[in-house]
DNA sequence: ATCAAGAATGAACACGCTTTCATTTTTGTC
DNA sequence: GACAAAAATGAAAGCGTGTTCATTCTTGAT
């Protein structure tokens, strides 16, 4: 209790550091920019002293006058989803490195954006928001955002952005589906499949929406029969209830395209547990994105991979880019896709 | 271009809107503030212009006046894992809700702890810090933060902290694990298991140590052979090949009882795709924690739980109860454990 | 109508820091 | 050793807000 008001008055500022070095409160403050003319020695006592009081400069009051409060906003509508939470992970980690912290926020499962949280949001003045469309469409964003520029994560056909967004300034990230989808059907065309079910994701994701199309066309291109869809919520219950219904109530189908890997889980498992069915002997799964969990042995899933590595390193580029050069012109980074092949098609 | 000075400049401060709606700064501020004494009618005024604005009360200003951040910063070695995602996705959630952001901090994954990184974080001056003793012990921490207070998840037996955390205040969140595991020791040796092996968990994860021991004293009350321990990481490769060596070079075992549920899976999936054995004729399973993928067909896990509503609820608590009185007295939430039967031992 | 008590108000200050800007000291050059 | 250029220094001015504190305006009871 002593204790804790001592800690309490503990707390270091500037001025204590200047008085204790014998210098003044400017020299502290240069002491931390290692940009600013200090002479060494002088620098080095200064640096000496803080660390003795422990102390730290504050980061609002640096915002304050700086106007970057080196924070990055994280819009996610699920922290628990494979693909979200190596995202965060990723990210966090590289910008870390770079000096920057990353600020969390939820969005509602259903994708809905609560105006509240945006200004809530707002308040904290982050330097960039990453977000993606999902989740909010950029000119929502870009009108409630000021200083910071929001990054999306959008997928392959930028069209029905363009007029969105026209006049507002945002990066972006573009992931080119079209190839790993190519490669994926021509697999299952390889091995005879030729009633395709397409697992969809969230009815409202752009990302499942831009998929879809994607297959359709590349079916067509091919000269196979437009795929059965699904409805489904990239969740594997939904996933593995789907499969159920397609197979008891619907036609059945000798391969199922899930708009992502859990879900592609939920179908393997709903055909080989539920239905008495082989996978990939009576129907082929492929999925989408590739997480960890695909590689485990109880799915040894083949799937669309967008390289982790590749999408965090182009994020990591962009919203560094436009820290250091706010004004810079917009830029867009482009990923491609490609087919892992493991067990799920043979 | 022009668009972007223009939205630069277009961020609204309180005097604005003073300015805008006839009254003084004081006012626009007391309009933000619930409790303060306002004419309704003008605060509604006031109100109605900040939206007009676009105002919204700048975090770093308020906090370096009020002495509160706002900001919880969490410290996570591993973002991906099910069992901290859940974690950090409904603390976030439950923050959120009470006005408080969450600050990520990831530390590395062999649970060092890097100093600079404490230094980097007590300059956000966060309200609170949420860590695991797994990832950085509490004087260190207490040591380096001095408003904020740190929240930790610990296991069962406190006595090995009460030395070492003496004289330091911090709030627990204490999770009993012996019912949970007395539960699966029960059920195992009632389905005849004798040979158990302990699938261990990082080496200096105190979660796994107690675990471990409170294993080893629930068999010796049951009159049972002390297990076999293998060491592992809390990764699903890591038990995969631990659990064929086990079979391979060791002696086996008819019962596996996994420091976490991805050890488990990883455990299961090698004495089924490898070993040819079956879960839970064979080799039962038993995990630890009761993920969301503890539940997936493929698996089907009997774990022990910790429930997570419980545990979320009973964070959020001690959180909260900790900033609206800063200077109380420390607390302790205890959580019990409950084994949740599926399909991997029988 | 009067008065005390409470609500409403705004001026001034404080929070901890970075950034001019004008001044002093050091460095490099002939 | 003298001079210009560069580096080093500190005083003062803010950044945008919440909080005294002394003052004015309402309210309600007498």
């Amino acid at each position: 209790m002593n204790d804790r008001a001592d800690k309490k008055a503990a707390r270091a500022t500037a001025d204590q550091v200047a008085r204790e070095a014998n210098v003044s409160r400017v020299a502290v403050s240069r002491a931390f920019n290692p940009n600013a003319s200090l002479k060494p020695e002088k620098r080095d006592r200064i640096l000496k002293v803080a660390r003795e009081l422990n102390y730290t400069p504050d980061m609002a009051a640096r915002s304050l006058v700086t106007g970057r409060s080196h924070l990055v906003g994280m819009i996610v509508p699920d922290v628990c989803s494979p693909w979200e939470s190596q995202e965060i992970d990723a990210l966090t980690t590289a910008l870390q490195a770079e000096g920057f912290a990353t600020l969390l926020f939820k969005v509602k499962a259903d994708f809905s954006m609560d105006p509240r949280l945006l200004t809530y949001m707002r308040g904290f003045n982050p330097d960039s928001v990453i977000a993606f469309t999902e989740n909010i469409l950029p000119d929502v964003l870009c009108g409630f955002l000021d200083r910071a520029v929001p990054i999306y994560v959008i997928y392959d056909d930028v069209a029905q952005f363009a007029g969105a967004a026209s006049g507002t300034l945002y990066d972006r990230l573009l992931v080119r589906q079209k190839n790993g989808i190519e490669q994926a059907v021509a697999l299952l065309q390889g091995y005879g499949a030729r009633r395709i079910a397409y697992l969809g994701g969230k009815a409202q994701s752009l990302a499942n929406a831009e998929r879809e199309r994607t297959l359709k066309e590349t079916l067509a291109e091919r000269g196979m029969d437009a795929p059965i869809v699904l409805p489904g919520d990239y969740t594997y219950d939904t996933a593995y209830q789907a499969t159920l219904d397609l197979f008891r109530i619907g036609e059945g189908a000798d391969a199922i395209f899930a708009a992502n890997d859990v879900g592609a889980f939920g179908a393997i498992d709903a055909l080989r547990h539920e239905l008495g069915l082989s996978v990939p002997d009576d129907v082929k799964v492929v999925g989408f994105d590739d997480i960890p969990q695909s590689h485990w042995k109880s799915y040894n899933l083949t799937t669309v991979r967008i390289d982790l590595e590749e999408r965090v390193r182009a994020l990591v580029r962009l919203i560094l880019m436009r820290l250091r050069a706010p004004d810079a012109e917009p830029l867009t980074e482009t990923l491609n896709t490609r087919l892992i092949v493991r067990g799920t098609v043979g």
